[in-house]
DNA sequence: GTAACTGCAAAATATTTGCATCCTT
DNA sequence: AAGGATGCAAATATTTTGCAGTTAC
């Protein structure tokens, strides 16, 4: 728990029990997480409103970031790095598997630069990539063999 | 017109207005569309309710697709080719625009393939980039050369 | 002690569902 | 005429805001 505490301390947060506990459910775990998945799963029960204002804060200082998905459901995920205040620089790859719904972030796959058409200037990328993770595409070999 | 009603019935949709108007609100957008912009654009004005039955129908049908964004806001755009009923393959960049807020598909740019971890396969990708579009990027050098 | 954080209530917004009526074919 | 689409009402879900009480520093 040290390890929490000093990490918000990092950050400037004051240490409070959402804040720990919201940011070891993120630590623990390997994918991203939904509101919901926040509310369920936490130790103990904090206010819907208490879980909007730390993912908020947490979003604000660079702790997490979001991630776009096709059905625009939202999700948060670690920051690897020291994101600064205000400035996301997520530049890997998310990928959501079809069956487990899991949300990785593939860390060292990097976004491929893309050429857009002349005028137009990009500033923040974002892959998102959907199909079958890894436990899932070894799992399902399995069950083939058992055929 | 009469494209607008062959066009619905290639896909098999009976011809009513509110699918007459809000396909012609996306053919005569260059951007993508949120729920919001049917609403307040359409010549006539609809039923939210049917709005979003519209809209679900044409993303069912192939008609339209929707857009993944970082702010999780639910954006639609056409799509270029069909895209088989329930088969979308829009294999194309979207690009918002930060200052003008338009979204576009960038149909000429090709989603690249990134190489993923061992043993995570890939079944849809979308990219989503985030920057000054041509327009504005446009008017920005015009103001600066007036100073 | 003060500023910041939390929980509760409630407002505002977004989306879905049921049903009676109307329109398309 | 029959099936599907629309509009309305209302249920449900999601997110935001205000405020009083509590907690961290």
């Amino acid at each position: 728990m040290e390890n929490t505490i000093d990490f918000l301390k990092n950050y400037g947060l004051s240490i409070t029990e959402s804040r720990k506990q919201i940011l070891a459910l993120f630590t623990n775990s390997k994918g991203a997480l939904a509101h919901a998945d926040i509310e369920k799963n936490a130790s103990m029960s904090f206010d819907r409103v208490t879980i909007y204002r730390t993912l908020q804060t947490f979003v604000e200082k660079g702790i997490i970031h979001t991630i776009p998905t096709a059905d625009n459901s939202v999700l948060y995920a670690l920051c690897k790095e020291a994101c600064k205040e205000g400035h996301h620089h997520d530049d890997h790859v998310h990928f959501i598997c079809d069956i487990c719904d899991t949300t990785y972030c593939l860390e060292n796959v990097t976004i491929p630069t893309v050429a857009l058409p002349i005028g137009f200037k990009a500033k923040q990328s974002d892959v998102v990539i959907s199909g079958t993770c890894k436990n899932c595409d070894e799992k399902k070999s399995i069950e083939l063999q058992n055929i």
